[in-house]
DNA sequence: GACCAGGGTAACT
DNA sequence: AGTTACCATGGT
């Protein structure tokens, strides 16, 4: 009995933008590309597995859930993909900041931020340091397929890719020797991964606590964690808290703010200031929008 | 083989 | 407070 959920005319979506974007790495793109406008991938998260498709409708997508009961969209899936925000007001106020930005933020129109778990988040940025977006992806499988607990496929009414299991809880980690995390292949991040998992099993460190205090404040507590610095702390603020006024400067920020704002070789922690005093509450969307044009356009790699 | 990747740490000035 | 080597691993 297959189920799926299906959400008509969903404006400012697109797959491909939301997910590629490097905001989140469990997933898999599952369709041949050969059908124009359709696009389907395999995505796990929230202990789940969802299998989901986009098709062109009369206004916008439509979306076809698989794996999908109505409650588990309303609960679960809206939120995660963050449809309940209006985002033709987010980016009026993002090329209001800076009209520079309009082609920009039209060419990628289809960009959610997503609304993640924390602790999955915490350690796949804590991954992603020194590593490209694919190796992130492959850490994060392997950590998965070793360490998470695996679920019955057999169960699952559709799933084209080959995970086979879920994202490894705080207890997982914590049980696990530094050795088994790193066969993952996280080389030198393993006890940084014991570390986070660690002060979130314990209790140090917690969403719920989080949760309660200023960025700033939330900013500083993740960064005890060896191994979270600035932009990684900035990355579970935007992605795994919700504060969208975070703006992670990375290797690609950089050379794009500095192609864009400044010129000059400039300090991450300029760029940061700068970024938050141009775009305030909504810094963390530019970013992303930021970030995916120049993926998408190769800034500054020639 | 050198260099780089959605960086951070420790050990230096 | 601001630099710098080094950290595993895989790709170019």
């Amino acid at each position: 009995m297959n189920k799926s959920y299906i959400v008509e005319n969903i404006r400012d979506f697109h797959l491909e933008h939301v997910l590629e974007c490097g905001q989140c790495f469990h997933f898999a793109r599952t369709d041949t590309g050969l059908n124009y406008g359709e696009y389907e991938y395999d995505i796990v998260a929230n202990n789940r597995i969802l299998h989901i498709k986009e098709e062109p409708s009369s206004d916008g997508v439509r979306l076809i859930f698989d794996n999908t009961e109505k409650w588990e969209y309303d609960t679960i899936w809206k939120n995660y993909f963050d449809l309940d925000r209006d985002y033709s007001e987010i980016k009026e106020r993002i090329i209001k900041a800076d009209p520079r930005l309009e082609e920009i933020v039209e060419e990628n129109s289809g960009l959610r931020i997503l609304n993640q778990d924390f602790f999955e988040t915490l350690i796949s940025f804590i991954i992603s340091q020194n590593k490209q977006i694919p190796q992130i992806k492959q850490i994060v499988k392997n950590l998965s397929a070793e360490l998470g607990t695996k679920f019955d496929v057999t169960m699952i009414d559709r799933l084209d890719s080959e995970f086979d299991a879920f994202f490894p809880t705080a207890e997982q980690l914590y049980i696990a020797t530094e050795d088994e995390v790193r066969a993952s292949k996280c080389g030198f991040r393993a006890p940084y991964i014991k570390d986070a998992a660690e002060k979130v099993f314990s209790g140090e460190i917690s969403y719920k606590e989080l949760s309660k205090m200023s960025t700033d404040k939330a900013k500083e507590k993740l960064m005890t964690i060896h191994g979270v610095g600035e932009k990684v702390a900035n990355c579970v603020l935007l992605f795994g808290l919700g504060r969208r006024e975070a703006f992670p400067v990375d290797v690609w920020m950089k050379r794009i703010c500095e192609e864009m704002y400044f010129g000059v070789d400039t300090p991450k922690s300029e760029i940061e200031a700068f970024a938050y005093d141009k775009f305030g509450e909504y810094a963390g969307y530019a970013q992303q929008y930021l970030f995916i044009y120049g993926q998408k356009h190769k800034i500054g790699t020639k």
